[in-house]
DNA sequence: CGCGCGATTGAGTGAGCTCAAGCCTCGTGG
DNA sequence: CCACGAGGCTTGAGCTCACTCAATCGCGCG
């Protein structure tokens, strides 16, 4: 629990939000994962490939030391299995990232964004509400790192889209998406 | 063998570049991985996610229907293990391009391109060797679409390595980089 | 109160896009 | 054998969206 860097060893997110990041020499950095309850966390079989984990809000984690994992690995096919699932659906997630990071205009990936936070994060998961009320787990600063934008930029779009009536905005955190539809229809897809 | 869509099915590429892309409403594509041999293709547990498979060369395939190769899994774990192994791969990978495409200039991208291809596709595969010498598989709009830019922007780059002495270029497609130290040093990493 | 941090807003700039023209190579048919 | 056209690529000119730099705001905290 907390903010450390969990490298090394596998874990379970049990609550919060924890980011992947990448960076480049200079300082850039981008987002290249969110890890929601109750994701695994780790890389098998290597040597972690130069990405970090931070949490991006409070977390609390189960975590093994790294062998334990694999033995468990090795006896149980079953937990294989479930992280091979897992995976791939990282891999699509981080594919549809591809999509909007490198084709998407700024106001549609921080339209996509909203809407890939509302899915994941409202407690009323509900797929049929047509509605969504929640804090973003980043700070602008991170969903910026996320979405390939600056901070201003991210702010700028965030006030259109609340100017066009499409989100409410509380306490620079907590956002309030009335019409999902009408939110879904600036994500360019 | 050639360029059909195959989907609904797995595959091995036997040799040749297949290209996965995505693409908004409006028209707009990015290539989300090029798979080379000896990859899988297809993807377990799903019906295919909005995403197509295309070949970027001539490309001769392996494939079974879906449910065979479903139920070998059941049955060989070590298949399911090399497909955990590599679609690992393919998640690093794909985040890899993620800050490419998030946050690398267009000189870095193309330059981060050329390095990728030149590592799977250099005949002489000597990961010492300090150059290279290989066909793009890829026409310059498939470049731009995978690199999450214009033909022209791609074009220009390819215009200014050469003209910096990076890189060679003969009939549009074969390209030699005599150092490939002065290529890294222009992916930003 | 005053400081620090996150967010917003404004003004000006520039990297990469759009639009448009021209080139090169190769295949096809006269 | 050459003319022609099509497709892929390059090059140029101008524009625009997102970036940079900078000022300001608001809130929480010591």
């Amino acid at each position: 629990m907390g903010d450390a860097e969990a490298v090394e060893s596998y874990s379970n997110v049990l609550s919060g939000v924890v980011k992947l990041t990448k960076g480049l020499s200079d300082g850039r950095q981008q987002i290249v994962g969110l890890q929601f309850a109750p994701d695994f966390l780790g890389r098998p079989f290597k040597s972690e490939s130069a990405i970090d984990a931070e949490a991006a809000t409070e977390v609390s984690l189960c975590s093994f030391p790294r062998t334990v994992i694999e033995r468990m690995m090795k006896a149980s096919p079953g937990l294989e299995h479930r992280l091979l699932k897992q995976t791939l659906n990282e891999l699509d997630e981080a594919r549809e990232w591809m999509l909007a990071l490198g084709r998407k205009t700024a106001s549609e990936r921080v339209a996509s964004f909203l809407l890939m936070i509302a899915r994941n994060i409202d407690p009323a998961a509900d797929p049929a509400a047509r509605s969504a009320s929640f804090d973003l787990p980043l700070t602008r600063a991170d969903i910026a790192d996320f979405l390939g934008l600056t901070i201003e930029t991210v702010s700028r779009q965030l006030t259109r889209l609340r100017a066009s009536d499409v989100i409410r905005i509380e306490n620079n955190r907590h956002v309030t998406v009335d019409d999902l539809g009408r939110l879904e229809q600036r994500c360019g897809d």
